[in-house]
DNA sequence: GAATGGGTCAGACCTTAGCCCATTATTGTG
DNA sequence: CACAATAATGGGCTAAGGTCTGACCCATTC
């Protein structure tokens, strides 16, 4: 008989995570090798276990799903990635897939689809759960013009725009303080919240998103 | 009397730093209120000691001249500031008086001239050492294509670019490792080198510069 | 009037970045 | 061949980045 297929589970829901694991290793051809409960331990059990798939919720600390994904894709040899969650922004979506998510699955599924998703995947096909796959052809369709608010940008408030700004010049952390007149505590504070906000791990990449976004 | 003017000094060679400082608390309206040996240093007691006026050398640890002069301009109420150096590199210069230097000193000045200069910029004087303001004039009038090997990216080896290439992905030195199957120690150390070669103080600003340097 | 969200700051804590000093092997060029 | 440049690595160290928790003020909204 087959090996079973290894699965690593990021969700910082303590309940649904541990739903979730008895779900897979309830079936007999899964096998759940690892929880983590944040971006940053999703990036390194994936890197530790080497397991055939991740699932990833969205909304995780450290980064989130898509930071997660991000960081697991940098991975010498990158496992196959889904995302697992309630999120149904379209901005999730389309970052999720564009950064190398082979599947999209809400939360609502159910325990024998998700079974049967999870070794769709893992035989090379990909997996959008209905309800968004229409949105998204939708969204395709209607590129151009009407697509606004959608960019995860616009959610940032005024404040936070400005640090942003400072930051994607190279500015440290202190130097934005006492540009803006602010304690250092502060522009961290800033940072943190501006980094969730974008869906990003870092300044670098914070500071590339701004750029590309504000490009004179 | 008149205030004597304060001056904080940053070069990374003792003996020369000394030099300088003896030179011009001598004369009895200069006062030397600081020394640095590095460009944080520098920049720290810019802001610490808010001297009227900072002379800075190229070639230092954490960052050079150049770093540390953008770092001052990034504080509150930057002084004034001066590079003292023994580069006549076109790009230092030119780097240094963009970013807002007064004044591009070379090192073998006399002590009366040195002096002079730094009475001459505390008036609203900018000054550049003679040799050099023929080759800038040079420099400008023959700007369009002539003009090549002054980029500092291209200094970077092979392996310095495709490190630099994923820092401006926003990977972090782990990943970049990973990746391009390094340690993350040596990773670092390519950064260090790229960071120096660049004139920049931190990634931040090395992922700006290489991708505007290198955006299709 | 309670709830919500932005703005500001603090302390504690851990991770990442960056510098310095040193070593080894390879490649290539005067 | 000797010498310089490039590449890769290790240890040790300080500074900067980032998270969490908790707090206070203020404005808007329900």
């Amino acid at each position: 008989m087959m090996e079973r297929i290894t699965v690593v589970i990021a969700d910082d829901h303590p309940l649904y995570r541990e739903g979730v694991a008895r779900t897979l290793s309830d079936d007999s051809g899964l096998l759940v090798i690892g929880k983590a409960e944040d971006a940053r331990g999703a990036v390194e059990l994936a890197e530790r276990l080497a397991p055939d798939l991740v699932l990833l919720d969205i909304s995780m600390p450290h980064g989130g799903g898509i930071g997660a994904l991000r960081g697991i894709m940098a991975l010498p040899v990158p496992p196959k990635v889904a995302m697992l969650t309630v999120s149904e922004e379209d901005d999730d979506v389309m970052q999720a897939l564009r950064a190398g998510a082979l599947g999209y699955i809400l939360k609502g599924v159910g325990s024998r689809e998700l079974v049967g998703v999870v070794k769709d995947i893992m035989r090379g096909q990909t997996y959008v759960s209905p309800t968004l796959a229409a949105k998204i052809l939708g969204a395709m369709r209607a590129d151009g013009a009407p697509r606004r608010e959608m960019h995860p940008m616009d959610d940032l408030s005024k404040r936070e725009e400005d640090i942003l700004k400072l930051v994607s010049e190279g500015k440290s952390n202190k130097e934005v303080g006492n540009l803006l007149r602010l304690q250092e505590k502060t522009v961290k504070h800033y940072m943190t919240s501006i980094l969730q906000k974008l869906h990003v791990r870092n300044r670098v990449e914070a500071a590339v998103l701004a750029r590309d976004h504000w490009k004179t």
